[in-house]
DNA sequence: CTTGAGCTTCCAGTCACTGGAAGCCCTATC
DNA sequence: GATAGGGCTTCCAGTGACTGGAAGCTCAAG
């Protein structure tokens, strides 16, 4: 397979996957001409780590993740570890939006939004309480 | 006012102030001997910075911000285009992060977590339903 | 006079790509 | 056989918003 087909069936970009494969997430076969030369196997990694990106999983937690997935004596706890870290740092990033949505909605909606130049929100980032 | 002062009264860590001057938001004058020397009208327009900042304001809307600020003409329309703008940008995430929450969640709570290999959240990232 | 803190500039690195240029390869059509 | 195009290659640069570090100047205290 070549990279085109491949990032078709994986979804993954043909540029992402050159760059996976730089930074030594995948390593495709080379033909002849010098195009890479994908098999299945390398498919399913990108597909796997596609679904990983798509969770949120940094980088080096994919690479973590996929060294577990091939390795036979892993312990699930390993992976767990893990999807449990990687879930409080969503969590934390759910409650610091939660919290800007809530100061800004208040905000905007004390805002007249109109052709006049009285604004709660500058008010407030200027650090006025009114 | 030297930076060191400015960044604490600000928050703001001196490395980000003399960035944020970089790119052209601040424009403290110099002292004779080429310390940085800060009003008190650039040690409010950081504080400014570092609230809509702590919104989550892009830089470059923090620059149209201020801008309105300084702008006595400004119609409060404009700054509750962008704060709504944004508003939603922040409801996106939510929603993007609750819906990797939900699945993340749903698997952690699957795995065993012990020193067993199977994992089903590896299964599902490799692509299988079980 | 020395020490140390604070200030200066400049360069490089972060994260995960993404865009673009220059150029080779392959297939199809004229 | 020439040419046009699309796909492939590499390499370099840019994104956002800082952050770290090196080398060197300034200033106040002891």
């Amino acid at each position: 397979m070549n990279i085109g087909e491949v990032a078709e069936r994986s979804g993954i970009p043909a540029k992402t996957i050159r760059y996976y494969e730089d930074i030594g997430l995948v390593r495709p076969q080379r033909s002849e001409n010098g195009y890479r030369a994908f098999r299945e196997t390398d498919l399913h990694k990108l597909a796997f780590l596609g679904r990983a990106r798509a969770l949120g999983f940094s980088i080096e937690d994919c690479r973590t993740l996929l060294s577990l997935y091939e390795d036979e004596s892993r312990e699930s706890a390993q992976v767990k570890a893990i999807a449990e870290d990687h879930l409080s740092a969503i969590d934390e990033k759910i409650t610091q939006l939660q919290t800007m949505r809530e100061t800004l909605s208040h905000l905007v909606n004390a805002c007249h939004g109109d052709h006049r130049p009285d604004c709660p929100i500058l008010s407030d980032l200027s650090g006025r309480s009114s």
